[in-house]
RNA sequence: GGCGGCAUGGCCAAGCGGUAAGGCAGAGGAUUGCAAAUCCUUUAUCCCCAGUUCGAAUCUGGGUGCCGCCUCCA
C-alpha cells in the first residue's frame, strides 16, 4: 500500500511510512470538557476514525491517544455558574462526549489521559525545560521562552521577529509584562485564590494549556510519534508550542506527521462556541438526524477544506444516506428470500469476503476505493464508489419489496451477495454501518400506538377493496399527519414506519 | 500588518496538464388507484485578465471576492 497524506509541517503530499513496520502511533489533540460538543468536533473526529480504520483495515496495529483537558477557564466559568466544582463538571462533559462519539460510531481511542492525572510528567517536562533553560518563572507562573528554541514557528510558518510588532493589543498586558517575549506562553500558572490547584515546584498552581500534550505524548506513545491529528485552528499556537516544548525536552521530533482538518463553517464563517452559531451533535439527533447521516454528510468533503453547514446539505445527505442505507440493510433483511447465508456480524462478513475471489468489476471497485483513501483520505470518491456499488443493490432491494420472483440465474445472484459483502465491508472503512428501518415497531412512549394504526391499516384496505379511495387516502393522509407513513407493497401487505 | 487556504452546474462537492466523479434538487420516461420506493434518460467548460503549452478547471503572473490563524478553539 502506499498512502499518501498532506503532511501540514511541508504542506506536501507524503507517502506515509511508520517508524515501526506494522504499527502506528497516533495522538489527537482532544476536547476541553466543558460543555456538549459542536459539528465542528464531529467533523474532526469521524475524519481521524476513517484514517484510524482505514490504517486498520490494512493491517496496521494502531494505538490511538487522544486527551480530555479537564482543567481550564471555561470549565471553572461552568462550575462556579452552576454551583458545582471542576471535577463535577469534567466528569459531566466526559460522560457526554463518549455517549456522542459512540452514537456516531467514532472507534475509542486506545487511551484517553487526562490533564489532572498527567501531573506528575507535567512537572517533569517543565523542570527539565528550566534545567536546560528554555522555561523561566515569575511570581509562581512558568513561561518558556520561545527565543530559546531557534526552530520557533517552524510548523505554521511564523517568523519571530515579524510577528511581535503586530500584538494588535490582544494580550493581557498584566501578563505581557511578565513574559520576555509576547510569544512566550505559560507552562505553569500560579492559582487565583479559590481555584482549584495543584502543588508544584513553583508553588500552588495549574498547568497550561500547551503543556499536557507535550507531557502526554511522551508518557503514552514515547518521544516521537508518527502521526499527530487536531484542528486547522490549533495550529498555532497549540501545535506550535507543543513542538517547542517537546522537541528541547526530548532533543528529539514530536511527530513525522502532522494532519489538520478544516473547520466546519455556518454561512462561510466557523462554527464555534465563541461565536455562538454552533449546533450541538446531540442537538442534531435529537432532531432526528440519523449518526450516519453526519457521517456521510462530513465525509462527502475532503477533511482539509472548510465545509458549510446547512439544512439543506444535511437534508441532502440524509436522503442520500437513507438510499446507500438500503443497499447496506439488504443482506441483512433479505437474506432468506435471496438464499444468501445469513449474516453474523460485520466482522464475519468482512474476513468471508476476504477468503473469496471476487469478480473483475468488483476487486476493480474495491482498487477504486482503497486508491481514493491512500490519495489523502478522499473520501468524496470513496462515497461515490459505495453508490455505485449499492446502485444494483438497491435495485434488488425494490425487486423483492414488489415481490418480483425472477431472482436471475445463480451466477448473477452470487454476484449480487459478493457486491453486497464488499459494499458492507468498504462502507465499514468510512465507519458507515447499516441501519435497520424501525418499520412497524413502536418506539418508547409513542402518542399513536400501534394497535390503533393496524386497525387504521385493515380500515383503509377494507376501503381500497370497495374501491372507496377517497377513504382510503383520508387514512393514509390522517395517520401521515400523525407521524405514520403507509407503504403499499405490490402483495397487498402494508408496512408503516414512523417519521 | 504577518502567515495560510479557498473560488467548479440551482445547492453540496471531487478533480493536481489530456478534454468536467458522486450526492441532493429539477425535467422526461417506466412502474403505481393514490403515496412511497426503485430503474432508465437528462442538465456545467470550471471568478476575471494575461501568459506557458500541441493541449489548462488543473502551471505562472496580475486582479477580484470569501475564509482561517496571529486571543479560547476540533
Amino acid at each position: 500500500m502506499s498512502l499518501k497524506l498532506t503532511n501540514s509541517f511541508t504542506k506536501k503530499l507524503e507517502t506515509f511510512k511508520s517508524l515501526k513496520p506494522g504499527e502506528v502511533s497516533i495522538y489527537c489533540c482532544g476536547v476541553t470538557v466543558y460543555d456538549l460538543c459542536h459539528l465542528g468536533h464531529a467533523r474532526s473526529y469521524i475524519v481521524w476514525d476513517v484514517l484510524r480504520r482505514y490504517l486498520m483495515s490494512q493491517g496496521y496495529q494502531v494505538t490511538f491517544i487522544q486527551n480530555f483537558t479537564d482543567i481550564d477557564d471555561k470549565i471553572l466559568a461552568k462550575a462556579s455558574k452552576e454551583s458545582s466544582t471542576m471535577t463535577q463538571v469534567s466528569e459531566k462533559n466526559i460522560k457526554e462526549f463518549h455517549q456522542d462519539m459512540d452514537t456516531l460510531g467514532i472507534l475509542r481511542p486506545s487511551r484517553m489521559p487526562r490533564a489532572t492525572r498527567c501531573l506528575d510528567g507535567i512537572r517533569e517536562m517543565i523542570q527539565k525545560l528550566e534545567k536546560k533553560g528554555a522555561a523561566y518563572s515569575v511570581e509562581g507562573d512558568v513561561y518558556f521562552s520561545v527565543m530559546r528554541y531557534s526552530e520557533y514557528g517552524k510548523l505554521s510558518g511564523r517568523d519571530l521577529s515579524e510577528q511581535q510588532l503586530n500584538a494588535d493589543g490582544r494580550i493581557d498586558k498584566e501578563e505581557g509584562a511578565r513574559k520576555q517575549h509576547p510569544f512566550d506562553f505559560a507552562l505553569w500558572k500560579t492559582a487565583k485564590d479559590g481555584e482549584p490547584s495543584f502543588s508544584s515546584p513553583w508553588g500552588q498552581g495549574r498547568p497550561g494549556w500547551h503543556i499536557e500534550c507535550s507531557a502526554m505524548v511522551l508518557q503514552e506513545l514515547g518521544e516521537t510519534i508518527d502521526i499527530h491529528l487536531g484542528g486547522s485552528d490549533l495550529i498555532f499556537p497549540h501545535h506550535e508550542n507543543e513542538i517547542a516544548q517537546s522537541e528541547v525536552a526530548n532533543d528529539k521530533k514530536l511527530a513525522t506527521y502532522w494532519l489538520h482538518n478544516g473547520m466546519v463553517n455556518v454561512g462561510g464563517q466557523k462554527m464555534s462556541k465563541s461565536l455562538g452559531n454552533f449546533t450541538t451533535i446531540r442537538a442534531l439527533l435529537k432532531e432526528g438526524v440519523s449518526p450516519m447521516t453526519l457521517r456521510l454528510f462530513i465525509l462527502q468533503a475532503h477533511y482539509r477544506k472548510p465545509l458549510d453547514f446547512t439544512r439543506e446539505s444535511i437534508e441532502a445527505a440524509s436522503i442520500g444516506w437513507q438510499r446507500l442505507n438500503s443497499a447496506l440493510c439488504l443482506g441483512l433483511i433479505s437474506h432468506h428470500r435471496l438464499k444468501w447465508p445469513k449474516n453474523v456480524s460485520h466482522e464475519k462478513t468482512i474476513s468471508d469476503l476476504n477468503a473469496r475471489v471476487i469478480p473483475e468489476t468488483l476487486s476493480k471497485s474495491r482498487q477504486q476505493f482503497t486508491d481514493a483513501l491512500e490519495d489523502d483520505l478522499n473520501t468524496s470518491i470513496a462515497i461515490s464508489i459505495l453508490f455505485d456499488l449499492g446502485r444494483p443493490l438497491r435495485s434488488l432491494a425494490n425487486q423483492i419489496e414488489r415481490d418480483i420472483s425472477d431472482l436471475g440465474e445463480e451466477e448473477k445472484n452470487k454476484e449480487l451477495h459478493l457486491r453486497w459483502m464488499l459494499l458492507v465491508s468498504l462502507a465499514n472503512i468510512l465507519g458507515l454501518q447499516p441501519e435497520l428501518p424501525q418499520v412497524g415497531e413502536s418506539d418508547q412512549g409513542q402518542k399513536y400506538n400501534e394497535y390503533e394504526i393496524i386497525k387504521a391499516i385493515k380500515e383503509r384496505k377494507a376501503a381500497k377493496l370497495s374501491r372507496n379511495f377517497t377513504k382510503a387516502d383520508k387514512i393514509r393522509k390522517e395517520l401521515k399527519d400523525k407521524g405514520i407513513e403507509l407503504i403499499d407493497k405490490k402483495d397487498g401487505v402494508t408496512d408503516w414506519i414512523r417519521k
